[in-house]
DNA sequence: GTCTATAGACTGATAGAC
DNA sequence: GTCTATCAGTCTATAGAC
């Protein structure tokens, strides 16, 4: 595998189960099985390194939020996929997806990294609040109001209730988080 | 003021606004001017300065409930203070509560800290549950199936909203994603 | 592209005088 | 209870050989 890749593949990992700030190129160059130096060939500073793994998450996110569009028929069954992404990111309880963590840590970063943070926030309130009117319309979700406002606060509780389940080391304050987000599905 | 309260207050706010792990005794020294190692007498290591703050915030926390519980009577006004003392922890979209913030820093602390964390979760779903079905007596809360998960619902959103309006430096994400519950209330 | 070697800053923490 | 002085360890980052 290429090295660029490894280093991601590490620093994802190391950032998801301890933040950002908490692991060191000497650390990834022990994982990765290099010497801390050469991992500066390919991410110059820390920040680019920040940036390269919120682009790539960025990326990989929204292909993922396209498959779930294109899988499934009606709102609630991409709702419940959605909701699915989050619950597989937290495993047993012991990480967080990366923009939980790195909104977590938001104050190590630049600019650049914020920019990216951001739109993928307002990125995924776009696509839920199409989903959302999709299953108002089908029929398949209940109890919305207003399809925005319903997003934004789906996205909170997703991020908050991981934030809950890593903390307690547990997949139980999740699941208990969005059981009644579940029930308003068809 | 008192040294060590003097210390416990720059500790929380740098806490709140930068993380834990991103402050350190020069900094703390700097703002309360003294010298670093002066703060070692009353904090000996940074786990018994992290002790400290949890332990402060949980006392106060616990003591807010109570006088909401005292001061209003339905279950939609004492929701409506709960999200109200959350909302105002933001001040301007530039700092988390410090339960969020220690959550989301989680790793770097020891079991003594993590369990005053659990148990002020654990408190807080408790007293909420106790609220909301004093909400469904009283006809002040609608579109509630189970009054636990609701309050771990609820605890979630308002921490993720918090770390959402802090990833943009706004209030405005937690005042989106928190509207659909203050809509619920009477 | 990877290495050795090193710089310079900062970290939490300690010893011991006052 | 606060101070000066200092420690050993860590961090990100750089220079330059191979």
């Amino acid at each position: 595998m290429d090295t660029r890749t490894a280093l991601l593949d590490s620093a994802e990992r190391a950032a998801r189960q301890r933040g950002f700030d908490a692991f060191s190129y000497a650390d990834l160059a022990r994982d990765v099985g290099i010497r801390k130096a050469s991992i500066h060939h390919h991410f110059p500073v820390k920040a680019d390194l920040a940036f390269g793994l919120i682009e790539r998450y960025a990326a990989r996110f929204s292909e993922a939020l396209t498959d779930i569009g294109n899988t499934y028929d009606t709102g609630a069954e991409k709702l419940r996929a959605y909701h699915q992404t989050y619950r597989n990111a937290l495993a047993d309880g012991s990480q967080l997806c990366l923009c939980v963590s790195m909104s977590a840590g938001r104050d190590s970063f630049a600019e650049p990294v914020l920019d990216q943070l951001n739109q993928f926030h307002e990125d995924s309130v776009a696509w839920l609040t199409q989903v959302i009117q999709q299953g108002i319309a089908d029929g398949t979700i209940s109890g919305v109001t207003a399809a925005d406002a319903d997003a934004q606060a789906t996205l909170a509780l997703m991020e908050g209730a991981q934030l809950m389940a890593r903390a307690a080391s547990s997949l139980s304050p999740f699941d208990k988080a969005t059981q009644a987000f579940l029930d308003r599905l068809v």
